[in-house]
DNA sequence: CAATTGGCGTACAGTCCGTATGTGGAAGCC
DNA sequence: GGCTTCCACATACGGACTGTACGCCAATTG
């Protein structure tokens, strides 16, 4: 059944965020899913590959809701922007920090291998290689940038997530993010506004 | 013993690093040791005691290498990027990949709050310190900025890492790293060979 | 209507962690 | 020198958890 997938998916969600992936235990998970282990290891096979869905769940909203913001902004480099911006927020969300950026690289290894990330990857590619087609950013190499931006995107995101008080830190690490990321701009002093934004960003702090 | 201590310590590097936390038995590691569990328990109070003082080992060593890198590139902005690019190629070891990238933060927490990973980014707040004060980078946060160059290469290294020949994505990721890095500068154009590197790095690719 | 198949519950074995208890030797004291 | 104390480590036990093999029930099919 369908549905039974889905409800160890929601109780998989919860788990996991509220108990970690090492000590959430799979008789517990199940039991408030109103099922036992039998559907467990008959849909998912493993206590992994459950925790695999849930992160690919998860992931895959992540990444809808950051091409959203993007699309949002207007496409080009405000967007891609927006996109880092946006998955910065997501982090503050337990359930986020929890199951994809501390517990999914641990048991499912680089998240950069997942099949969510590589979509998200891929969108990200897309958006440089039509910036670097106008000659907005640099001509460098694509992929390595995408995949560091979204890995500082991630980090800066892990960052805000484990600060005190994250409403303060989160401008200051969406700043720092925008200031990194003006890097790749070809024309750095007045490139969109790629360059004043982590000025009027910084008179915050 | 510190004598003891040292023997864990070592052979907790070893298990650790070619089964993972969750699947070293530690049965297996202190009779790898000479010893038995009841040694581990006194000396280090848990698994994931030991686990910590394995995790700020490893990464006080690596620290250390990557300033020794910064001041052998002569300090200053070319000494900042040698941190990086040191810090990059240090992921080529599984022991650290596994250890330090994706085992640590799942077991310990956001490595920002590592006692380890504080005294390198202190390392590198003052270097950038230095460099606003004398105009070089921008004046941003300064902090921030740390954190999220730290967290660049970190990210850098786990991809690097992850790639089927490290040979070829290394130079991939280490201009990649530059460029964005170069954003920080006041002056992009001829701020040190900040802004020459990664077109340099780029031809191979 | 009988048989088979698939989804799920149940029982069992194996492993591992953490703790409580025991032991041997070294140091201190009279 | 003998006795006590203490510490580092070994040993034994309990509890929990995962993964697997097996059993049951309903639905489908010929």
């Amino acid at each position: 059944m369908e549905k039974t997938r889905a409800k160890l998916i929601a109780a998989g969600r919860e788990a996991f965020a509220a108990k970690s992936f090492a000590t959430a235990s799979m008789d517990d998970l199940t039991a408030s899913a109103g099922l036992t282990r039998g559907a467990l290891y008959h849909n998912f096979g493993d206590k992994r590959g459950l925790f695999a869905a849930v992160v690919d769940e998860i992931d895959t909203a992540m990444a809808a809701q950051a091409q959203e913001a993007g699309c949002r902004a207007g496409g080009g480099w405000d967007g891609l922007i927006a996109e880092g911006r946006a998955y910065i927020e997501m982090a503050l969300k337990p359930e986020v920090q929890r199951i994809v950026l501390l517990d999914g690289p641990a048991v499912l290894g680089d998240p950069s291998q997942w099949p969510s990330q590589n979509r998200c990857l891929a969108a990200t590619i897309d958006r440089l290689g039509a910036l670097a087609g106008e000659g907005t950013i640099k001509p460098v190499d694509i992929e390595a940038l995408a995949r560091l931006m979204n890995g500082m995107a991630l980090n800066a995101a892990l960052w805000v997530a484990a600060s005190a008080d994250a409403e303060t830190t989160l401008p200051r690490a969406v700043a720092a993010f925008e200031c990194l990321a003006s890097g790749v701009l070809a024309e750095p002093g007045r490139g969109d506004q790629g360059a004043h934004s982590w000025k009027s960003a910084d008179v915050r702090s």
